[in-house]
DNA sequence: CGCCAAATGTTAGCGACTAACATTCACTGT
DNA sequence: ACAGTGAATGTTAGTCGCTAACATTTGGCG
């Protein structure tokens, strides 16, 4: 990963193949594929879903699912343990310049966009609005988190807000 | 692109390889790319950008860009020609059931998510604002097209309807 | 020291995609 | 009718991501 993650910053990622990875770090092409799954993964982790879940199924339902997923979600982001701040910008950095990542971490997304759904339907949302819901919440957190990895000395947490703001607290 | 569709249903997205659909096409792989970016290529074409662009501007500015932009997107949809439901349908089933894919129409709507931001800042809201607002629509969108193409006898113009509402129709 | 299992290596292959170069085709002007 | 020209197509060869089948090493343990 580390071997992976210097390449990425020297040549971009897809200036560097999977090879050039493996041989900085002493190791075959194979071993590396069977360690993470693609080339992608070494970008991605994201243990956050089953939190995610419970959170949002803590927030009073109400009619509009959009703002109850958010909070939920801000709720989440508030008791989860903050993360490396500079090793997370690194990383969406490299996947902010990247358009085939980009595309690619919809993939990673889809597993929340599960959990949101299942977490809404649960409080007696209509599995169309759920979907949707859940759709616009994780468009908009990964539009912020991409942004925020552009720009410098930005607070995370603060871009996150913003997201969330925008969707929970409209007309305001 | 006939070949290419016929393939996709009778085998699915992931076994067709493209020499196989260059051969029913009666011609080289080569030449499927000269015509198509991509394996994927053949599934989306959304010359809609335009006119999202101007519809959203036309929309008087308010505290609540996603508000603005999803009453954009609803203008344009009425102006814009229906397009042939049964053959929107197919293709997005293929989309939806393609894991692969999914991820990949990302990169698709990154460009009608270009626009509505700049629709959007051209308005007065903050970039950052813009962008989010735009994340958050489109992935509102993208999720209910593919949810309704895996619907029977659904109207298409109900399930962005339903999408939309929920974008701009909050609290109620 | 020998044994077993996990980790790693080797080889071979598929599919998406690209580049460099050759070829055919359709159409134009003389 | 004919030569010529530019576009569309074919050919070949190669890279990269990824997978499968089988061999090899490695490390801990009785």
């Amino acid at each position: 990963m580390t071997a992976a993650l210097e390449l990425f910053a020297e040549r971009g990622y897809d200036g560097t193949s999977v090879s050039q990875i493996a041989a900085r770090a002493g190791v075959t092409e194979m071993t590396f594929f069977r360690h993470f799954p693609g080339k992608a993964s070494v970008l991605v982790d994201d243990p956050y879903d089953p939190v995610i879940g419970v959170a949002i199924r803590r927030q009073p339902p109400g009619p509009d699912p959009i703002s109850r997923a958010a909070r939920g979600i801000r709720s989440a982001w508030q008791q989860l343990p903050q993360p490396s701040v500079e090793q997370v910008r690194t990383r969406l950095r490299i996947v902010a310049k990247t358009p085939t990542l980009r595309a690619s971490i919809a993939g990673g997304t889809a597993a929340t966009e599960a959990v949101i759904t299942d977490a809404l339907t649960s409080g007696g949302t209509s599995r169309r609005e759920a979907l949707i819901a859940a759709g616009a919440v994780m468009g908009a957190l990964n539009t912020a988190l991409l942004e925020w990895s552009l720009t410098d000395g930005d607070d995370l947490g603060k871009a996150i807000e913003t997201a969330l703001d925008l969707l929970e607290d409209r007309r305001g």
